[in-house]
DNA sequence: TTTTTTGTTACGGTTTTCCGTAAGGATTTT
DNA sequence: AAAATCCTTACGGAAAACCGTAACAAAAAA
């Protein structure tokens, strides 16, 4: 099983109990962090002292308060670990639900299992700590669903752009201003009109607004 | 300080910082409810044993399981409990940050404190019951200030409806249709067209699109 | 009651969005 | 290289949204 496990994670509370889940499966060598910088610190020290982590079990949103940092989320904190030591296993652990998010957090991030807080949250971290000790990912099985069912239309990042100047207040005609000024290519108010109107399609959804709505609720924008 | 509380909340880890809490109070009589039904089962008893509970600590958001609930949320708990006995203390624990939700908190379900699951919860939750105690309403110092910044603009609920239809794919010219069939007032086009125009002007936005995404991170739909 | 104020609706011109069609250009296939 | 396919852009009519004005109704103040 695994040997050395850090935890980065802001809530006391969730601290206190995912020290309790580790106990159970008879770990002890556990650190601690309530800050990213921190966390990311522990590593460094491990490295220079070759006694390195098994697996990182982290949040994903930390609070920020008067301590000023570097990594602002642990999607920061995975990052920046991930050069140092990309060989570390990384369980996210979060209230997160939003399946975009979850999503890229798999295919960007390169995290081994997902474990969202909820009703069992303990049960799932033992199942997932498992798992991943076997070199199998790990999601809980509500999420797979909320993942597959995202995949009925593939957001490309031109898709998030428009949707996103829209969100910011751009009027659809002043669209293609914007794309034009950074360079991105298909940029004719007519292509706009045309990604927008697949999109609807596809999703069966009548109007931007819903659109916004429904992407907002994804976490993709 | 207080004798009898009960505490409703789904997750088993934040079920046992609370109580840990609470023991660093010298609280022992408390009672746990992991699903709402339960909760309000536990207050009705309470109530035929002539035992009253003095304080409420409970979550907002409750999982969906198997266990098929007549309370599905913690305001549903919330405004049930109300009905039996008005005088209940309560406070709400959770992870909640929009201020939209927290306002209407206050002012619709009649809650004595918020407390929001972050860094310091534990303490925050402590200050919490000392102030309730005294009859002082409490609220996160950080939380106070975005509830204010809400009060920008005060959304009616016949604005929320209005953001509500767009967010869910009625084309503007057919709201009218809508506020008639439900016996909404001012259910002219022209009306429809004019609230909007208010709110976007208020809040300084450009588009529909804007208007749905900056209610959705309020959380006022 | 009359006047004032406020809120609602009706109307119309302008702008924006929607949507289909077609032309032009680039890439791939044969 | 020619043909086919795909992508982008241009255009134009129809629908919807935007925005100002004016008539009308209801409520509040005089």
């Amino acid at each position: 099983m695994f040997k050395k496990i850090l935890i980065a994670e802001d809530h006391e509370s969730i601290s206190i109990s995912v020290q309790k889940t580790l106990d159970d499966l008879s770990i002890s060598n556990m650190d601690y962090a309530y800050y990213c910088d921190d966390a990311l610190a522990k590593v460094q020290k491990s490295i220079r002292e070759k006694d390195l982590y098994d697996l990182l079990i982290t949040d994903l949103s930390f609070e920020e308060d008067h301590n000023i940092q570097n990594l602002k989320d642990g999607k920061e904190l995975i990052k920046a670990i991930k050069e140092l030591q990309p060989s570390l296993k990384i369980i996210v652990f979060s209230a997160e639900h939003r399946s975009g998010v979850i999503d890229s957090l798999f295919n960007e991030y390169g995290i081994n299992g997902f474990v969202r807080k909820a009703r069992n949250d303990s049960k799932e971290l033992k199942k997932a700590i498992a798992s991943i000790y076997v070199d199998e990912n790990y999601l809980s099985l509500d999420l797979q669903q909320e993942v597959k069912q995202l995949n009925n239309y593939e957001f490309s990042n031109y898709d998030i752009t428009l949707v996103s100047l829209l969100s910011q207040g751009v009027l659809q005609k002043n669209i293609p201003i914007y794309l034009q000024n950074n360079d991105i290519k298909p940029n004719s108010l007519s292509s706009v009109e045309k990604k927008l109107n697949i999109m609807k399609e596809n999703l069966r959804i009548t109007n931007n607004e819903q659109l916004v709505s429904f992407c907002k609720d994804l976490g993709i924008i």
